[in-house]
DNA sequence: TATGAATGAGTTTTCATTCAT
DNA sequence: GATGAATGAAAACTCATTCAT
């Protein structure tokens, strides 16, 4: 029939994100797609291979979708905005748990890092490139590096899904990003203090 | 003997450690422990309590050390160092990887999530804590949400662990430390420009 | 395509030498052919026809060349000469590997056991006519049983042929071959003592 | 309770003989020993080392025994009646059987060959030894290649097991043997008259 | 003829946990 | 306190086979 890869595609998905790593087993996936626990051998050989295979997805779409907002970012305040957005979507949709199950998954299955830390690069290269966008050319763009801060703002993100799959009522991130954006326009200013500290 | 308790909690942190919270089972702590799996059971009932019992440990243990580190800390510049100092020690010694798996783990075995929150809250208090001393009486006091930004670097720190599971060799949080110190200095006026945002 | 019946009895013959009976699944074997499992359905109804089909395509092979052969055998040495003729090329190539795998995995399917007997009894045959024709019109045409020696033959084989499994690099077999053809010349005078004996 | 790893090693012999090697499964040989199929690995480990250990126990039992029989052998003529009943006794009750099965399933298993084989050389070796015994001292001595007679003789007992696996009701082997035995006396003068050939 | 997809029952093995001693 | 043995449920994965196309 239409669609047997996806909809264990989807269902991997759904049950990382409401079981966890542990709980996403192939009687679970199946279950919830409802399909034969064989399928999954037959489409994607093993377990491994349909969890990295829904990783490949979400983040195709995610990452298709946010490159389109970013190209109508220019400014620090467009970013932090930008950066707002995204959080909330992913938060809410479960998109980083399922990256940070996989991540912590890894720890178990060491075959599995690697795949999973070649599907995270693209995502601590868009951050990096977001912030090269906002501050090319302008006082900023030697200041701050880039990429490292990219890696952060992804440790922020990871981090920030865990602390929300503990206790998904508060939203503390919410208010930084709140405060951030209020700050934004202020950075500029700070950061230009930055540089003169720098060359002093 | 003596100690059993203490073994087995030693064994079940380590275990976390390396082999993740999938792979931390009875069998794989007992065994690294050196002694019978049925012990777990007699001293801790079941496996989710000696997890605990061992995040328990860590989590005294370390606070108890930092707690004294930050009496000592004035500060920005201060507690920039002790965040460093701590993430550096944290992240080295694996302590971050226990809570980070342990909640990751919590999705799957729901009754364990409140139970590992509860035990992390302290450590957002000790970061809100260790924010609100350096800005107590300055212009910052009123403009750092000093719980938000508490819960942030907890986030942060876990964010940085599960990305070091992934890629060990690289540390890119180190540099945003050494970056965060150069920029220390500057942080005060920067606020102060922020204040003047603020109140306008 | 051509030839899909034959590419998958090749395919099956080669599976149980390598793989052994347990390993000659439908998948190993159609992975071997470069063919689609199904077809193994498709021309032969299960497994099972397909491997009593490629036994019965060895044997007719074997069995016409080792015809041939029979026919220019007229002396006791002669019948030495095939016989270990017969052993080296069946041993390297396989051939009584098919067989044995068959009839050990009889065990498992016991449906297998008489279809896989009658392809055995003209192998009996063929090793009692050899004897009976060498000896045939001679002292030793009584005395020696030529059936059941065929049998002993036959089982020789077979076990000689276990044991290469284990340890290919050992081959008493050809020593014992060897040994056999020194003695070929003496056969004759020790069956007429043995005649004697029996007669006394 | 008592004697699980005997009732296991039991329940894996019977099982062996009776549905052959690929018949040996995990629920197989705890079924027949009326045990929870966990427990063979608690013994175990796995079901390769159950069967191993099942080999252990029978080839010392066996060893033993005929060890005995081989002390109170003196002649050709014992020997072969040695022969005769290790054979009779061994093909009744299926002892061979486990070797030839672990043998024909040891091309799927590669890894269980060596161990096999390690279990399977004492038998060679007894077989050699029995040889060397009743020809020391006598012209047969040099004659024979007692070793290689020796793999020729476990050769020809494999064989004559995979022949009565599939048509137990026939006993061709039974015939050889009281045919060897009438010949027997006369072996002695036709072996003479081989060293007469060979010293030509 | 041929194929990709599908399936239910089976495989080996491991799990957390219990229990008698 | 401690241990070896035991267990039912579940894990990942494979099997022979069928079926629609």
């Amino acid at each position: 029939m239409t669609g047997t890869k996806e909809r264990l595609v989807e269902a991997a998905l759904a049950t990382i994100k409401e079981e966890g790593y542990g709980g996403t087993t192939a009687r679970a996936i199946a279950g919830r797609a409802g399909m034969n626990q064989a399928l999954i051998y037959y489409h994607f050989g093993d377990i491994k291979n349909l969890l990295l295979a829904a990783l490949d997805e979400t983040s195709a779409k995610r990452m298709a979708s946010y490159e389109e907002l970013l190209a109508r970012t220019e400014t620090i305040e467009d970013l932090v905005q930008l950066a707002r957005d995204i959080y909330r979507e992913d938060l809410a949709a479960g998109h980083v748990t399922v990256l940070s199950e996989l991540i912590a998954g890894s720890l178990q299955h060491k075959d599995m890092g690697p795949e999973v830390l070649k599907r995270l690069r693209p995502w601590i290269d868009f951050a990096a490139r977001s912030i090269e966008k906002v501050t090319k050319d302008t006082a900023l763009e030697t200041l701050i590096p880039a990429r490292d801060v990219g890696v952060g703002i992804v440790a922020f993100y990871l981090g920030v899904d865990l602390l929300h799959q503990l206790d998904p009522s508060e939203a503390p991130a919410d208010r930084l990003f709140d405060h951030a954006a209020r700050l934004a326009p202020a950075l500029g200013m700070v950061m230009a203090f930055g540089t003169i500290e720098e060359e002093k």
